[in-house]
DNA sequence: ACCCATTCGATCGTATACAATTTGAACAAC
DNA sequence: GTTGTTCAAATTGTATACGATCGAATGGGT
């Protein structure tokens, strides 16, 4: 057994899907480290399933770049490279605006109302101190970007920022540095600002300088101590 | 056994991944009809391996959006709705276009020469009679999608029109009226034309009017026969 | 002391076995 | 003729078993 990372939920009742929603929340949190590995049989005793269960989960991550799985050597963490990384806040700042504006389109009060909270607790967790204050405030600012593509309305597009947002967090979580958030929630307020008024091309102006914002606060440089491992993993 | 699917090669070696091609292929050229119910039991014994590798084949299938699994029932051919469909297309123009611009800043000769090749073999099945040339045409036009994404260099963006691409085809060979694909072939031409030019706003526009042809085609009208089971199913 | 071949343990890949659920049909009642 | 019920066959869900592959440790040779 190598990592500690199971919810101590009383594990009834679980299926593929739990699992694979547990270890993907554990990554994206960063309770469970990039490169990783998830070896079926351990995953399989925390959750007291067989391996079959967890082999489906763990092929689901991997298909969502959560997890590589490399063939006969087990599946692992993912490890995103900054070229990773670069594809996948480009991939972003190809499509959010487009939801944005989509989203406008189906958006009335209560939509407005639900962002508003969403901001609100990601003020109240920026103003928090601690690990775990922190991953919450990551978790929260992807969440107001997954809000935004639940407003439109379309479930393709809902999946790929559910891949995107999950990735990214993992790679704020390996390469950013610490002051970013803070700058980050403002722009959510403006860009929700823009809306109401019914100012879109602003607003997606401010979504896209927002992305750029968080992918240069990133400190991409070859990495933290652990990377000769992965430099000669393959 | 309800459907003879199965393309007749030697099955030697084939795995999870050959048997998800296959089963993918043989939807997207219509093969499979939408609705057909794909058994554990029966797609393994056409592929003589165990129910184990066929279930995964049909879980990454489903994540695609080709094949819907509905626990305790089986894998059925996915049999988008015209919601969907609209989606699909939707998540297209809101995609693409920042694709053609992405790609066009990556493209050399050698590239220009590849998408003229593949126009050419567009053409060429264009002026074919027969159902088969038909089905080689739509994937040939669903290539040249393709084509372009590769040239982004951006794989997550690649994967998302892989699906976008596969789920269109399997619409457009639903609701696809006869006369489309024609024009769609002279649309092509004019877009990388266009990009030769290096007149990328006009490119885009093209692509964008493109993607509303294809969906201007279709008739999804509520449909043919057995929609009563569909509307009813969940 | 270093390098290469061999062996052994651990982990994954695939098949099979058994339990749980659904479905369709036969049959009885209205 | 239709509706409701019971039971058997078929199909999926999950666990387990066994063979295959990889990696590290071991040991002999130079």
């Amino acid at each position: 057994m190598k990592t500690a990372a199971a919810p101590a939920e009383d594990q009834i009742d679980v299926s593929t899907q739990s699992i694979r929603d547990a270890i993907r929340d554990a990554i994206v949190d960063r309770r469970l480290a990039p490169g990783t590995k998830l070896s079926e049989a351990d995953v399989g005793a925390l959750f007291n399933v067989s391996r079959t269960l967890v082999r489906g989960a763990l092929q689901a991550l991997s298909y969502e770049g959560l997890v590589n799985v490399e063939k006969n050597r087990g599946a692992f963490v993912a490890y995103p490279s900054p070229e990773e990384a670069r594809q996948i806040f480009a991939t972003r700042r190809m499509i959010e605006p487009g939801i944005l504006r989509e989203a406008a389109k189906h958006m009335g009060l209560s939509h407005f109302q639900y962002l508003r909270q969403l901001l609100m607790e990601e003020g109240r967790l920026m103003n928090e101190r601690g690990q775990m204050a922190r991953r919450a405030e990551i978790k929260a600012s992807g969440d107001f970007h997954l809000a935004l593509a639940s407003m439109t309305g379309n479930a393709v597009l809902q999946r790929f920022m559910d891949e995107l947002v999950a990735r990214s967090s993992l790679v704020i979580a390996l390469y950013g540095q610490s002051a970013v958030s803070s700058c980050g929630h403002q722009e959510h307020q403006d860009i929700v600002t823009s809306i109401e008024r019914g100012d879109l091309d602003r607003a997606c102006q401010q979504m896209a300088h927002h992305i750029d914002h968080i992918e240069a606060d990133l400190d991409m440089r070859e990495n933290k101590g652990s990377d000769l491992r992965e430099a000669f993993r393959r």
